[in-house]
DNA sequence: ATAGTATACTACTAATGCAGTAGGAATAAT
DNA sequence: ATTATTCCTACTGCATTAGTAGTATACTAT
């Protein structure tokens, strides 16, 4: 079970703006450098930021992106559900519907267990918190 | 973020063979029918399972197939492990030469918090655990 | 022995999603 | 006008998933 790279680089990108939040947009072709990923790629996952409502765009010479709300508002589950989707182990933990034996399934109750469990993570982080980590750390912010 | 059918159809099957543990061998056949799934694709997923040592086959009329070890031995984390492969959010967490900045990179922080948690759960419950659980409740081991 | 039952093994396939690439249109600053 | 930037649509190569198909091999029962 791995992360795709559009999740990886869509959070990277997000931190980078919440780094830099209150000073004006962000280019794409800046945080692709900085991130080293392909400008094109991101300007798409951008598009699915802007459409979750998580970053503004601003058009034209000088434009770029800036976050749409404070890095304290942003929690790191909402960056995760729009970019890989939301926290689904299986079709029936949502969907009740989906199977008729829901009410006495053993592997159901797994399933959620472990998707509480991954949903209480990036629920309890926000972009602001990650911000401060990286300043009590005095460090850039370096991801991979 | 969703399971493979192929961790969920092979966690059921197992499901079935701890609760027939001790009973003799079930058959393709037999769980393929209980549970819905394509007999010629769950030959595949038990050759999977067999491979990583939780599974044993008897080949032959009256063959089938049997739990390697006690239903108390074999942890859901084997079983997600052998099918969906390792618990990996993102490379970096278990290769750390998969990138130079890996020491300050504050997603990959995140990425070893959601792992753990996930992790955590898989580990901490037996196919045993899940048997009780049916006898608890009375109810046959359905599952989706 | 032989017939029947079951796994073992190999190969193929259709559909899907991922990770890009490409090119032009729209918009804003200078 | 020119330049810089996002916006939009379409295309592509690759890998994975979820199967299907057919034959070989091993074992049981008679």
């Amino acid at each position: 079970m791995k992360l795709s790279t559009r999740t990886r680089y869509g959070l990277r990108a997000v931190i980078e703006l919440a780094e830099n939040h209150g000073k004006g947009p962000l280019q794409i072709k800046t945080i692709a450098k900085q991130q080293d990923i392909s400008a094109k790629y991101l300007e798409q996952l951008m598009t699915i930021l802007k459409a979750a409502g998580l970053v503004r765009s601003i058009r034209g010479a000088k434009g770029g992106y800036i976050l749409a709300k404070a890095p304290n508002q942003i929690k790191l589950n909402d960056v995760f559900n729009c970019l890989e989707g939301p926290v689904t182990t299986v079709e029936c933990v949502e969907n009740e519907d989906y199977c008729a034996r829901v009410a006495d399934c053993l592997a159901r109750q797994v399933w959620i267990q472990v998707q509480e469990a991954i949903t209480n993570v990036l629920q309890s982080v926000t972009l602001q918190d990650l911000v401060d980590r990286a300043k009590d750390k005095g460090v850039l912010n370096y991801q991979i």
